[in-house]
DNA sequence: TTGTACGCGTTATCAT
DNA sequence: ATGATAACGCGTACAA
């Protein structure tokens, strides 16, 4: 490996010129650089950029780490990341969470590389570990808030979305509306099952837990979990995130039921019937994440608003306009 | 941040001797080790990752570079790739390559981190420039064969594939049968192209330049290629990979064409008519390439297998069975 | 303008 | 068994 040490002997002047020449440091002779250049050429130097980050301890790279990178929502918050963070000269490195309970070790070997900054999605519930990091490094936070630290964060308006979702089944004439999650566990299901409730307390639909399952995390558990659901007789459910729908259409395909989810998903319009969602534009999520830790880079002394939530719209497709099991109640209803 | 000179200090010890309690040399008695445990509990003491790096030359993390992560195939090589590595205490860093031009400098500055191994499925068409590297570093290709470089490679049967794909499309009696692709620069992309054309030879089909289309790489793209091949008046299509297949979609979906395509992907099996498959088994490849990397790194010396094609298998669904297009050539030849 | 000396935190070498 | 010293490659402070 070819170090300034030997491109200065080549070039006759000091390793600290041949640092000026390669950092475009002004204080050099045009004759002198020139010379370096030749060097630098000639020897192929390439930086060590481990010695760079180590002498001025960050690496000029941001780290995204995200609960599945499967999941195209996550995916794209990288993806947007990557784009803005490489026209500012710095790359991204992606890593998975893989499960709640190792989020800290790999977030933590993740940070122990000098990062710049890092974007993350949690997995975990509590986020503690970080405070011993973040004074040192710009965190932000996507998709779901911090909790036990202090960090700045982008979200979705996952209540107002819920309720969004949950209205327009209501408008479509649907009392018994089921709700399917993942995990309550997590603060963004918790908040989308408050929208729910919300809606449907606003339309004066009374509450009914029976309606309310989780679960649903792959085809397996999706399925177990409608058939709990099924039970207390939905004719319309509202899916609580993207990869539980995503788990859900084999079931939810021939149901009969109307249908919406919190979350595009790639295809949904392309089913049949196609899904009414709810769009969450994780594009922006990322984009907006990445800027902040650049902007936090750039002036570490500036105030900056801790909370941002996005709104989110809703995009109407097929999937409340069939409601067989509507009929079915409106016929059981007239023949009474 | 606490160094191992500050733990030295509170234990009454040497920096060097912290090291080795810290590293589990044997050459320590017990009583020291305990003083210096108790000093680095007391102290809270985290290794500066990148000075150890630095000192020893080597990252214990593997890097993961693909064209595209929102690609399911590659989020899932790279999702394999993160788990084999977690079990030998290693990370993973996951890059995109964002396009075929940019590659060498995202590569570039990945390796420059002092990577213990690279996994990459490469977008570019030559990877010459890998040949710096690859000496200090091992290199494993997955998807795509290495062009310019000597490496080891995982690659899937893509001739063998297509030609599976496209025989089953003969077989289901159609002679028109179109392939529709991405971009013909890509070897993958050629190779399937072969096998697709071996497939029909074989069957005795004449081959049709006018069959022929690629540009399929989203949804635009789709629609206008899709459209060139239609004038050729084909019976059944093949689809060269799952990002093609999934951006057309929304085109193929009524066409009432046979179907087949290479690479299945997320819902292929829930649209209507479900996608008859060439399934590729990317979590295969992914911890192929990652246990190459273990293995080249715990045993140097050893000779390994360049290349290694991994067999592929249909998926037999609904898109095959279905086909209007040929009943209406039937039709007009039973007419005549 | 250019060079020297030093230090970042860790580990390897070689004494003791 | 333990420690002193040097070294990894680069950038900073300061001197010349």
């Amino acid at each position: 490996m070819v170090t300034m040490r030997d491109v200065a002997a080549v070039a006759g002047v000091s390793a600290k010129t041949v640092s000026r020449v390669f950092n475009d440091n002004p204080h050099v002779t045009a004759e002198t650089k020139q010379r370096v250049e030749a060097a630098l050429r000639e020897l192929n130097y390439v930086p060590n950029a481990i010695a760079t980050t180590f002498r001025t301890g960050r690496a000029p790279v941001i780290g995204v780490a995200v609960p599945d990178i499967i999941d195209p929502f996550f995916a794209s918050i990288a993806k947007a990341a990557e784009t803005l963070a490489a026209e500012h000269g710095m790359s991204v490195v992606i890593t998975n969470l893989r499960s709640p309970d190792r989020e800290p070790e790999v977030v933590q070997s993740l940070l122990r590389q000098a990062l710049s900054g890092l974007v993350i999605a949690p997995a975990a519930l509590d986020h503690g570990y970080l405070k011993a990091w973040i004074d040192r490094t710009p965190v932000v936070f996507v998709d779901r808030q911090p909790v036990g630290v202090a960090a700045d964060s982008f979200i979705e308006d996952d209540v107002g979305g819920a309720h969004l979702a949950t209205s327009h089944l209501v408008e479509h004439g649907h009392t018994r509306i089921g709700f399917i999650g993942d995990d309550l566990a997590l603060p963004t299901t918790r908040a989308r099952l408050e929208g729910y409730r919300a809606a449907l307390s606003d339309a004066g639909i009374a509450l009914d837990d029976s309606l309310v399952a989780v679960g649903a995390v792959d085809r397996a558990g999706a399925a177990a979990t409608f058939a709990d659901l099924d039970r207390a007789g939905p004719s319309a459910v509202f899916c609580s995130n993207a990869r539980a729908a995503i788990s859900l259409v084999p079931i939810l395909q021939d149901s009969g039921l109307a249908i919406t989810t919190f979350g595009d998903f790639p295809l949904a319009d392309m089913l049949t019937p196609s899904w009414t969602v709810i769009d969450q534009d994780p594009l922006q999520l990322g984009a907006l994440a990445a800027q902040r830790i650049l902007d936090r880079l750039a002036k570490p002394n500036r105030r900056y608003r801790r909370r941002t939530v996005l709104p989110v719209r809703l995009v109407e497709r097929d999937s409340c306009r069939i409601a067989t099991r509507l009929e079915g109640f409106r016929l059981a209803a007239d023949r009474r």
